[in-house]
DNA sequence: TGAATGATCACG
DNA sequence: GTGATCATTCAT
């Protein structure tokens, strides 16, 4: 049994989007599935509600985006494009849609394990992309609703100061058509790490 | 640049 | 019920 850092609390999730998208990069992504897998998350993409064309909260509760309207912490899971699944952490208060899509990480423990789910060698291009991310974390649908911050999950974050002070870098989002007006995708770049 | 691939949601 | 639309990836 592996605690999870205090430092992801509900609390730590019920806040602007922005700012939980920009704090989770450098942070440790752990899934205990086959194994333990771990990644340093260094992609990540805020999506809000009813003023952000591009999310999927746009236009209210479905039965798909209701996660996102609720308790913060917790695993928004979708199919994306028929393929891939895509995965996302809930932020805001409860009631306020809000969510940090997980778009890249690099890959630190269960290599293996990693290549063999992606049917490749990939190397820091194993994690460089949301649908790359989860097909190697072993993460599905099955996994939409969990709460990453109770701690009994096989889906954590666990706190790492390696990383940090990089500057961090903002673009549009990916693969949306709408609201690049705004920047909230959010990378850094571990090159200067070195 | 386009194919693969299937759930979702706005229609009415 | 129907059809356009995807928070993607990979091969051409």
């Amino acid at each position: 049994m592996v605690l999870t850092a205090k430092t992801f609390t509900t609390e730590f999730f019920a806040r602007d989007t922005s700012l939980v998208a920009r704090e989770l990069l450098g942070q440790l992504l752990v899934t205990e599935k086959d194994g333990r897998c771990s990644a340093v998350i260094i992609e990540t993409e805020a999506y809000y509600g009813s003023r952000d064309p591009a999310s999927h909260a746009y236009r209210g509760p479905t039965p798909r985006n209701r996660l996102m309207f609720g308790k913060p912490g917790v695993a928004y899971v979708y199919l994306c494009y028929g393929m891939y699944n895509l995965f996302n952490m809930v932020t805001q208060e409860k009631g306020t849609p809000g969510a940090v899509l997980i778009r890249g990480a690099f890959p630190v423990e269960g290599r293996k394990v990693m290549e063999k789910r992606r049917n490749t060698s990939g190397g820091r291009l194993l994690l460089d992309g949301p649908g790359k991310l989860t097909m190697a974390m072993g993460i599905g649908l099955g996994d939409n609703g969990k709460d990453l911050t109770s701690g009994g999950s096989d889906i954590f974050l666990e706190e790492s100061k390696k990383f940090a002070g990089l500057a961090i870098n903002r673009t549009g989002r990916v693969g949306v058509k709408v609201g690049q007006d705004r920047l909230l995708r959010f990378y850094i770049n571990m090159d200067e790490s070195i």
